[in-house]
DNA sequence: TTTTAATACCTTGCAATACAAAGTAGTAAA
DNA sequence: TTTACTACTTTGTATTGCAAGGTATTAAAA
């Protein structure tokens, strides 16, 4: 794929990656390479650089928590889980990704 | 509507308005005040320091070119109208946005 | 004539986000 | 003890959206 339309399809990403790590995290906890893993499934490319910084923002807004869980393949590994707030979050991300779509298809006609 | 509600719709709405310029001037050439009415009418709401450097991004990129118009209403008025380069692009956002919309539904499954 | 209002375009400074790249650290195998 | 793998973190940069304020033209009101 050429250069420009990944940085099209980056700049789109902009705003729903919160919404895709809450939802992924709303059926159940995980940790970062997992969430990776469901992303890359479902077509939506990031990097580390990318979903660490917004999984320590998304904790400390109180969206998520983590418990460190021991590996048999290396380091400790932390599992995030979402909190009441955080699915408070994730339905009016839901609300606001309806929103948009009908603004797109309106726009689209 | 609180707050953090509006912000959530702010952030989701990056990377998508360059995407609702090019369909608007898909239709028709258009000065700001017509954009803006365009999308007030589809519920995206946005402001003239959005706007106005958006145009001129999109305008250097070679997607829009311009015309000035007199207008009787007060100072002239510049039309902007889509390049075929912008139609391409245009093309390119459609893909972009559908594939979006995919995983976004495939997250949320 | 001067002032005011309306319209239109533009700029500046800031905050938030995504990413590339590099860094730190634990575990296990060579 | 060195290497490879895994996992988490940080730094610096570019882009974007927005609030706020600024410039300029026209026409109507004072």
């Amino acid at each position: 794929m050429e250069a420009s339309s990944e940085n099209v399809r980056s700049q789109m990403r902009k705003g729903v990656l919160e919404y895709c790590i809450l939802s992924i995290l709303n059926h159940k906890e995980a940790y970062a390479s997992n969430i990776l893993d469901e992303l890359k499934k479902a077509n939506m490319l990031v990097v580390e650089g990318t979903l660490y910084p917004l999984l320590i923002r998304q904790k400390n807004q109180g969206l998520l928590t983590y418990r460190w869980e021991e590996s048999t393949q290396g380091p400790p590994r932390k599992y995030y889980m979402i909190t009441d707030q955080g699915r408070e979050q994730l339905a009016e991300m839901d609300a606001a990704w309806q929103e948009l779509v009908q603004c797109i298809e309106t726009l689209r006609k």
